[in-house]
Formats: C-alpha cells, sequence, structure tokens
DNA sequence: TTATTCTATCGTAATGATTCCGATTTGTAA
DNA sequence: TTACAAATCGGAATCATTACGATAGAATAA
C-alpha cells in the first residue's frame, strides 16, 4: 500500500486529514519492514517537537484497525508496517533493521486437516534471523 | 516434560530445590496450554499467600532458559507452556483458554529455497482460535 | 548436627511500553 | 466563516516486567 492509498481510506472511512498522519503514513511506506513506537516517535520529534504519546499510539492502533499497518510482536514491543495487500504471504523478518522479505509459502492449506472441530480465526507464520546487509556486522 | 525430568534438570544445573519451584512446575505439567505469569500467581497465591512478583517471573524467566518452559506472545502478554520435547512440531493454541494442540505439519522445509543469503535463527508458526470446549459458550 | 556458603525469596521500588483523560486546537462540511 | 466533531496536547495512570538490598533457606562438608 502507498501513502495515497492509505488516505484515501482514512477519508472514506471518514477520518479527517492531518500532516502528522501523512508524514506517519510515508515513514512506514519507506520503511518496508517493521518498527516500533519509538522508532516512530523518533522520526516525528524533529518536525513536531513535543508531539504526544497518545498522537502515536492512537494513530497507529487506528491504522492498525483499518488494516492499513500489520503489527508483530518483537521483544516485547509491538512492531507496525504497512500493509501488503497484493495477495496473502508471510514475512521474514530481520532482527537487527526490522526488514522484511515476504514468503509465499503458507501452510495453511497443508494443516486444516489437523483440525476438524477447531474454529480456527487466525494464523502467525514468521522466519527471523538476519538479513544479508546485517551479516556484515 | 513432567515434573521429575524438569526437576532434574534444574538439579544438573546446580538450582536448588524448591517446594515453590516444584509447584510451578506442576502447575504448568497439568495445564497442558499456555499460562500468563498473572495466571502463575493467582494459582501460588493461596499456597503463598504474599509470594513476590520477582519469584514468579525469575523462575519463568529460568525454566525457559533451561527449556523446560516454551514462550510465546498473547496479546501483549508472555505466556508459556510446558516444553514439548518429544520432536519439532507447532501449536495451535485456543484463544480463550490457552490450550493447545500438535501441528505436526512445518514449513520450513519447503521455505529455505526462498531465503538464501538470509541468516535464519528461529521461526514460528502458531494457528490461533477455539478449541472445541470453548464454542459452546 | 552444625557451620558455611551460595542461591532463592521477599518487599517494594523502578522501569518501559502503552493507555487514558480533560482541555485545547484544527479539519471539514454547511 | 461558523459550528461541530475529531485530533492533538500534556501529563498522569496503568499494566507487565525488572531490579535490588535485605533476609531466609537449601546444599555441602566437617
Amino acid at each position: 500500500m502507498n501513502t495515497e492509498e492509505a488516505l484515501k481510506v482514512l477519508k472514506e472511512k471518514g477520518y479527517k486529514y492531518t500532516k502528522k498522519r501523512k508524514d506517519i503514513l510515508s515513514y512506514f511506506v519507506n520503511a518496508d519492514g517493521y518498527r516500533s513506537a519509538k522508532d516512530l516517535l523518533q522520526f516525528m520529534e524533529p518536525s513536531y517537537p513535543g508531539i504526544s504519546f497518545d498522537t502515536i499510539y492512537r494513530n497507529l492502533h487506528l491504522f492498525g484497525r483499518l488494516s492499513i499497518l500489520e503489527a508483530t510482536e518483537l521483544n516485547g514491543e509491538k512492531h507496525f508496517r504497512i500493509s501488503c495487500v497484493s495477495h496473502h504471504h508471510h514475512h521474514f523478518i530481520c532482527k537487527q533493521c526490522g526488514v522484511t522479505k515476504e514468503i509465499d509459502t503458507c501452510p495453511m492449506e497443508s494443516v486444516t486437516g489437523e483440525l476438524s472441530n477447531f474454529v480456527i480465526e487466525g494464523h502467525k507464520f514468521e522466519i527471523y534471523g538476519r538479513c544479508p546487509a546485517c551479516q556484515v556486522s
């Protein structure tokens, strides 16, 4: 998803346009990996000195509800990345820089047989490690 | 893993036997599902009024390091279950009661080809939903 | 059994991430 | 431009988790 699409979703749902929201969105669009609330705060601080925690968390949460961002937990902190709307897939996540790589394999098809009588509401398949760029150090 | 095996691991590594530790271990052995620090605290309180947070968290962390417990993150809280030593597998996890069911499918074999140049350090495959017992309500 | 030593636990304070709230500001539609 | 709802601010509150000095308790050997 790109910034324009995300802003369109906001508008359609009746949420207001603010420069802060646009900047948050373009931060995630350019990141192409998982980022924490703290990362975002540090990015926003220079342009908006004294920006409130509330603004950061409220918008992250809102964007999550609207499926503009997707979230995962990495060592005790929620991390977010711009949503991949194209097709269902999973991610390799670099533990050091948070960059992601698409994994097209989804194990769910071969699993449902093992779970008759269970209601399946979601699943998570993530691979953790180091991306090529983070292996030099 | 059962309580005796777990106590043996502790002894081998030079950690002391205490009744609290035995009770913590049998709690997880009998649970056969994921439980939070809070769940454990509530279980321990009646037998040990005023038991310290420190004891709860220190032991959970210790047991995790010794691979007696395995951990996962469920809605912002760490949850633990007794370790399955038998063979590599994943879990279905009931969102309501935390009960788990083994999933023998592991997607990693079919994935490594997509990740040359990436160092793989771990992976997570979990399925979330409702177990048969929790569907009645 | 007793002394010694090292670990475990207690009680509580500190930390870190996140949420909440009343007051104020700012988009937006009329 | 006005009016109103939504967004933000500033900061306190909450929740899970960690840290720490002081005390209690398990293991070991004399």
